[in-house]
DNA sequence: AATGATATTATGTAGTTACTTATTTTGTCA
DNA sequence: TGACAAAATAAGTAACTACATAATATCATT
């Protein structure tokens, strides 16, 4: 036989996808319950099971125990990114890496710190200032806060040798991530550090990490011109 | 009994997680087969399957058929996106929806669009400007191109009423979509269509969507100053 | 020593059963 | 009629089995 006639959880999403595509469920419908699927479809009901994960994972249908599996009625775009240490995105485009560290410090986590971090105490922090290279030319500067309660050890961490980015992420695997971005205009001092002229409009990835409930660091990756972001394919 | 003391998936999931990140297996390392730990935890392989297969989603580990599976030597950070159609994300900031067309058009497709679609025969496009406003104010301006191989219907529809980001959400649903995110300057074109300043820096989302192999759209969403894109929560 | 067939191994997938849990529906009592 | 308890329901989770598949290791053959 050239063709196993079982069907794969990937055939059962597909049939479903398309049976929504096609419109024979609309937005907000209700589809028929696992084990009908399954039936019609011939295959088990985990089968039915792990398509219907796969298509809510991906936004297309929201399930509730008891309510059912329904179409999305508002549908969303949902994409997954995949954000690589700056090494390694630079190494990756074929680029020889490089960093600076540009200032260091030890403060009091600043207001808009202390915001990001949902933090009401005063809290002691390493600021690390650093510029990502590619061939020489700056890549990426970046503006660091490191959580000196959660993170101690990042006082005696020799930040020439080793990007902050990389020895955190290598060090200190996080639990929670959030990502924001957004597009600012280089000011003078900026436009210095990244070798660009101030005005230019650049994107900014901010990243925010904790274990637990813990803070370990804020992030402000600050791009060069014409920098773009990219789903994963 | 207070606890149920058969292991949840997620269970083995935290555990082996805290093991990764306790040191006990570093970047690279291979882990023990699924069996084994699953004899070591007490609990089937298919529960650690399923454990592995969300460490693996989030690129904590990678798995290989005979390979065994191990942690990956090269982190990433890896985030989910939800991007809901505008209008959506205009009403759930508490806005009052409108939007405006600004202009239509019939054309071949230029190399530009061409190329994020992957073409290489002439193609025919319908190109739709549209401004979208949340309490009568500017809020993303979007210039799209159609496809109207794929998607003919296009020429009659009224985008006036509706606007194109829904329409074709709601009616032409995608295989594949890429999305880029970039930062641009304003000229003074789109300075004056969203009323702000020439050369303030905006955060553009640029999607692009496929059924199959067939193009449906792409769009540059060009956003107002301060817009932030942020990671699901 | 290179090559190619074969066995081995670890994950991937499917089926079945059993039980859990969240939610809605129904029914009873005040 | 309204409130609350009980039943029913549909998805979620776990266990166990069996087989598929991909990658690797082994071994025989030339």
């Amino acid at each position: 036989m050239t063709t196993p006639n079982r069907l794969s959880w990937k055939d059962v999403r597909d049939e479903i996808h398309e049976a929504i595509l096609s419109g024979r469920y609309g937005p907000g419908d209700r589809l028929p319950r696992d084990a009908d699927i399954a039936q019609d479809l011939n295959c088990a009901r985990s089968t039915v099971q792990r398509a219907m994960q796969d298509l809510s994972d991906s936004g297309l249908v929201e399930r509730r125990r008891k309510g059912g599996t329904r179409v999305r009625s508002e549908p969303v775009t949902r994409a997954t990114l995949d954000i690589p240490i700056t090494r390694r995105e630079v190494e990756q485009k074929g680029g020889r890496y490089g960093h600076q560290l540009i200032r260091r410090s030890t403060t009091e986590a600043p207001r808009s710190v202390m915001a990001t971090f949902e933090l009401t105490e005063p809290h002691p922090m390493l600021r690390v200032e650093a510029l990502h290279l590619s061939d020489g030319r700056p890549y990426i500067l970046e503006d660091r806060w490191i959580s000196l309660e959660t993170v101690p050890e990042a006082r005696e961490v020799d930040l020439t040798t080793q990007s902050a980015n990389e020895w955190l992420v290598l060090n200190r695997p996080y639990n929670r991530c959030d990502l924001r971005f957004y597009a600012i205009t280089a000011n003078s001092r900026v436009a210095d550090l990244l070798q660009i002229e101030a005005g230019a409009a650049l994107l900014v990835v901010e990243r925010t990490t904790w274990i637990d409930k813990a803070p370990i660091t804020t992030v402000q990756a600050i791009t060069t011109p014409g920098y773009q972001l990219l789903t994963r394919s």
